[in-house]
DNA sequence: CCTACCGATCGGTAGG
DNA sequence: CCTACCGATCGGTAGG
């Protein structure tokens, strides 16, 4: 057994902590995890609460790069919505353990680290809408949409992916991202 | 202050697990919010897994009652399917935490329990996938609409719900519901 | 990274 | 529903 890094040890903790969540994983469940002790673990980090941070602002940040990919890959709003959704869809599927932690243990993290979570989501949100809000603008989305509604929609849907995608089941990657095109592209036209 | 009822200890452990997770709860957290201690709990109860387990039942009994009294009120497919996104808001909005429970906390349950959980939401999504398929059977639906894809996509806006809605907020719950038929309609026809 | 340990808190019980 | 507890486990530290 090698000596383990820091970076093993958060991505460890993102697992435990998206399978068990924050409160039901303990330092000894982490370190065992690991091969070693819980107390062994302190070399590494400072605290639980900084894993939490940690693996929460890892999560946040892939979602931030795809965002800013996708947003300069097309220009046309439908190429760019669906650009959005397949890097959403490949966000969550690439990194389910960050991702599911980040969007579902906000609870457990501090005060500053929380706000900070909420503001880096409420941005990503700006982005969709601002995809949304440039269609209904250039006549390609209907005039109509509700802009803030439907982003809300949509990212309940990518949002949900890893709560039932199998990547070995009926739909592949590019099948499901064609789906949730589809799905979405009838709703804002 | 009165003496508490089984029903009160009940609803207040939900909207704890709902705020706080089940593994973020402590026996004397819940007490504290009834004005008891922790270990006065336990002549109402057994233990805290009991509470959890009536927590997720109650919220998986509130969508198995509102399944059935929407499918009963309309035999039409569209109209069938805006009964159940209203009936599936409804219940989301009216019990928000013992919703959220069985939404958020399955995996908090001893085995036996998790299996009646996935049981009855299975069965749910069941019923909206015969929605769906009875529409396109008549011809109201698309032909080609994948109808496992887009319950999925239908359940995961309406199980959304509960984590953005305000009740004081720009649209009211009848404005809510047609908004996300309306969105979901054009998905499928 | 382990040994040896700390005070605090956990779910829960006996007896009233 | 409280008093008075129980053993187990929690996050974390000192010292090597």
């Amino acid at each position: 057994m090698s000596p383990r890094s820091r970076d093993d040890v958060v991505r460890t903790a993102g697992r435990l902590f998206a399978e068990r969540g924050y409160h039901g994983t303990s330092m000894r469940d982490l370190g065992r995890e690991l091969g070693l002790l819980g107390s062994s673990l302190y070399s590494h980090i400072e605290g639980k609460q900084e894993l939490l941070v940690e693996v929460v602002e890892r999560g946040a940040a892939f979602f931030q790069d795809a965002a800013e990919a996708a947003l300069t890959a097309a220009a046309e709003p439908r190429l760019r919505l669906r650009a959005v959704i397949a890097g959403h869809v490949a966000v969550v599927l690439d990194h389910r353990h960050e991702v599911r932690t980040f969007l579902s243990e906000a609870a457990a993290l501090d005060a500053a680290a929380r706000a900070r979570v909420i503001t880096a989501r409420d941005r990503y949100e700006q982005s969709v809408r601002a995809v949304l809000a440039d269609g209904v603008r250039s006549g390609v989305f209907r005039a109509d949409l509700d802009v803030k509604l439907a982003a809300i929609f949509i990212l309940s849907v990518l949002n949900s992916v890893d709560r039932w995608y199998r990547d070995d089941g009926r739909v592949d990657r590019k099948g499901l991202v064609d789906a949730v095109f589809d799905f979405v592209i009838r709703g804002v036209s």
